[in-house]
DNA sequence: CGCATATCCTGACTGC
DNA sequence: TGCAGTCAGGATATGC
């Protein structure tokens, strides 16, 4: 399930071969996935668009375009945006449900067999440039600088679980399930602590983990599930997986201290965690 | 406020 | 082997 280090993954691949395209032609063929506007609008906001940028905040995908009007793209679970070279060539995986053809004669392709991710063109942007359609999104670990007043704001700010903070994405935009036990792991904190308890240095600790988890996976272009749900633009496999310390482990033994990794319900989440070295 | 639950959906897995 | 049932989760809405 793509979080940030995957939709970051998948931007660089962006920024790198469809910039400056020009969109050519818009195939909807499945509604779900265009449901914030009438298809027709859509296709029509994004034909003979240019793609100028593609940015990013937390799972969210924004390539502008040279009208200024944001193209948005969520991949939720399920999503992938595949770039195929030469459309003609190549058959279409099921469960495409959006195609934009490019002026090279490549073929921008969003397939999602479980209909939850989206896309939607929007000129509409509120003071800090996103769309004004989207709820309020948290601070961006890779995106925005942050110190420790920051982080102790936001784990004094609510009182409730570390799992609970790390999966809002109006506290922290970026971070599902997986990253949020691979985090907790790394800070050596127990996903249901509590985040009022937390004291300066763990807090400090806490922060490290979530930027190197993120680094990490980011460098490892994502991790690649059994199901192979993620895949990048060009479908390939991210490799994370294999640096993967607590999430998919449970029963297994803790890479630290050999204690068999535990499972519990946190946060109406699976919470994958090491009972001795986190605390 | 915080938390649980339901919703959307399909594919992978579990258990008989 | 095959089939039915369960589980997985991102965002959002609703109820307690």
């Amino acid at each position: 399930m793509p979080e940030l280090p995957e939709v970051e993954t998948v931007r660089r691949d962006l920024v790198r071969h469809v910039l400056g395209r020009c969109v050519v032609t818009v195939e909807v063929t499945g509604r779900r996935s265009v449901r914030r506007q009438d298809p027709v609008e859509f296709a029509g906001a994004l034909r003979g668009r240019t793609i100028e940028s593609v940015s990013r905040r937390g799972k969210y995908l924004f390539a502008t375009l040279d009208d200024a009007a944001l193209l948005v793209v969520h991949l939720r679970m399920s999503g992938q945006l595949l770039l195929v070279p030469s459309g003609a060539s190549t058959p279409r995986e099921p469960h495409t449900h959006v195609v934009l053809g490019l002026d090279d004669v490549s073929e921008l392709r969003f397939v999602d067999p479980r209909t939850f991710g989206e896309l939607f063109v929007t000129s509409d942007l509120g003071p800090d440039g996103r769309p004004a359609a989207l709820g309020a999104l948290g601070v961006d670990p890779l995106v925005d600088p942050i110190d420790g007043r920051v982080v102790r704001e936001l784990l004094a700010g609510r009182r409730t679980t570390l799992k609970a903070l790390l999966l809002d994405q109006r506290a922290i935009a970026g971070i599902g399930n997986l990253y949020a036990d691979e985090i907790c792991f790394r800070a050596q904190l127990r996903p249901d602590r509590r985040t009022d308890s937390i004291g300066i240095s763990a807090a400090t600790r806490l922060w490290r983990a979530v930027v190197e988890v993120l680094d990490d996976a980011v460098a490892a272009r994502g991790s690649t599930l059994r199901d192979a749900r993620y895949r990048d633009l060009h479908g390939g496999h991210g490799h994370y997986q294999r640096s993967h310390a607590v999430y998919g482990r449970a029963g297994e033994a803790c890479t630290v201290c050999g204690t068999p990794i535990e499972r519990a319900r946190i946060a109406g989440r699976s919470a994958h965690y090491c009972p001795r070295c986190q605390r």
